[in-house]
DNA sequence: AAATAGTCTGCAAGCGTTTGCGGGAAAATT
DNA sequence: AATTTTCCCGCAAACGCTTGCAGACTATTT
């Protein structure tokens, strides 16, 4: 419990001197004379001495620190884009909290609130499956905390964020499956209320009608990431009267369970079913077939996040900015079916 | 920058009373009289008071916060590792600092001297890949700093540790390939300076000298975790004269990479080669063939580790103790041949 | 030699809490 | 009515650090 940590007062005890020169030395502040600041990196490496962040950040009033809020850390996109984050930030000076609300809204809420009270500067935030309102994030932003929103974002926030264009990527993946074949597409959506969902949803339906091809609505299934809940899907959208033989779906976790799904029902992928998804997992590669997605510049997102994250916290009230990242179809065995009708 | 944010003192003023009984009062001590209280709360929740957590810690000298240090969040194991950690730690009123090393040893003492400084009251560790000297960890016990390890541990030394039998799982799932008719096993290990890697060639060994089937030091490459070199050591074990029929592989990650090779280079799994390996991810599900694999109670340990941790948090100098939880081999497709020679 | 300009260091207040101790007022006991 | 007890509350120091200001001392200028 007591750690008997070595304190600064100790060292200027040690020496005759007053904490302040300590303090000043161990900084490299220059108005101290080499002599003395020799003398006491000395003494402070003797006693090993550390400095106490908490008391150096209630003494700055500041942490240097930012807060991330993940859906969850199992998801590949979001572990992944730590690296990005930790990396950039490190650079300039900061470090970062990782927090995951597990998709529920009320995780969220409370541990934004826990960050806020560890005096975070500011925030970078995906937003949970659960989350529909936004009252917490509009409170960060009403109090100037900075805040930069990716991936999973909302609409009419004045906060700045880092995105792909969802829609412009489902055009693409859907006018590819189109390319290869498919009469009739199915999209496996995420939750009804994430609007990257629904964003790619309207790439989708723009992708047919450039293609005279039938939009309809019972076509789109929503999944809520769950394996059961996504055979399910699966299972629904297979069943219908004209089932579907292209297919594109929300996500690669998503992806994968649909494909077990299709498998398990006997269909051939992608003779009977192609599939195409997002994220682009390594995963994608060691599947049977292998599946088509599309890539997300995951680093440069977290990179990008925090520059702008940076960008507000040392100008005050600056204009939100949103960054949107290029996509990139990477196409593999699901997709093509070089004999096409 | 200047959050402008609600003091006690501020709450003090408004109401013409000390901060200690403000102070007091918001923390429901009982020598407040019920009116004051409530005039208390009432005036912090106007001013939408919150309580800085640094100047809480400092006061208090402790931040009931553990650290925790994995060697990648990308990985499924320690990912959701840390639901377990997180129920267990935030059900006693701690909250968890997650940290990755990267696999690097000198992010490890770097991350670890960083929660130090944050004050972090215990640790929660996984080692990194290119950890092998101890002597940040030891002086961490020297220290007395509550420390548990889990899964990537180190012998001899006085720390608490969750762990599994390496040994006897790698000695089962060997013999379950044995089972399957696998006469020339081989075994595609990770670093070699990670002790659960050599307890599980140990363990092969075993289960090989125990159905006296010959153990060869060349049957046994170390892969460094990233998908090249799998692959790599893949091809290797396959090019030797005798080639395996039989593979142990160090984890999942490892081993999707493997059977990646050994598609690439026409070989039928399990026909020509069965395979059994670490984690039990739920991609194994998702693979063709699925593939088995030694599941561990990732949520135990988790909770486990926490418990472990508590236990030294509140009794001073406690003898370390080590938990050794079960697994179980989870059987798929990758290694069973119903045809046996 | 006196005045001016630099160098270096210490004092003390402050960051936002908690907490031991002491004291005044009200309530309970004689 | 005087004393004791109880109940509330404030004072001030502490947690470990930073920082504006001022002061002492040496070095430079005239």
């Amino acid at each position: 419990m007591k750690t008997n940590t070595s304190t600064i007062k100790e060292i200027a005890y040690q020496l005759g001197l007053s904490t302040s020169t300590v303090s000043r030395a161990l900084r490299g502040l220059s108005q101290i004379k080499p002599e003395t600041r020799a003398a006491v990196v000395r003494v402070a490496e003797e006693l090993d001495y550390q400095p106490n962040m908490l008391a150096k950040s209630l003494a700055k009033s500041h942490t240097k620190t930012i807060g991330l809020i993940v859906p969850s850390l199992n998801y590949y996109f979001f572990s992944s884009i730590i690296n990005g984050i930790e990396e950039a930030a490190l650079q300039a000076g900061y470090s970062v909290m990782i927090c995951q609300t597990g998709e529920s809204y009320l995780r969220e809420v409370s541990q934004i609130q826990n960050l806020l009270n560890s005096k975070v500067e500011g925030f970078i935030i995906s937003l949970s499956r659960d989350t529909s309102q936004y009252e917490h994030i509009e409170r960060l932003v009403r109090k100037k905390i900075p805040v930069v929103l990716f991936d999973r974002y909302i609409e009419g926030l004045e906060a700045s964020k880092v995105i792909v264009d969802n829609q412009l990527a489902a055009f693409q993946a859907t006018e590819h499956l189109i390319e290869n074949g498919c009469k009739r597409l199915g999209f496996l959506a995420g939750p009804p209320n994430l609007l990257i969902s629904n964003q790619r949803v309207e790439g989708f339906k723009a992708a047919l009608q450039q293609h005279q091809l039938p939009f309809q609505k019972r076509y789109v299934l929503h999944s809520d990431f769950s394996q059961e809940n996504t055979m399910m899907q699966t299972f629904n959208l297979m069943n219908l009267p004209d089932a579907p033989d292209g297919l594109l779906v929300m996500s690669d976790r998503i992806a994968f369970a649909a494909m077990h799904a299709l498998k398990q029902r006997g269909l051939r992928i992608p003779a009977d079913v192609a599939v195409v998804s997002f994220n682009n997992e390594p995963t994608c590669d060691y599947l049977t077939p292998s599946l088509t997605s599309v890539s997300q510049p995951i680093q440069d997102m977290g990179r990008e996040a925090v520059r702008l994250l940076l960008k507000q916290l040392d100008t005050d009230n600056l204009l939100p900015e949103t960054t949107i990242l290029p996509t990139q179809l990477v196409v593999r065995g699901s997709s093509i079916r070089s004999e096409v009708g």
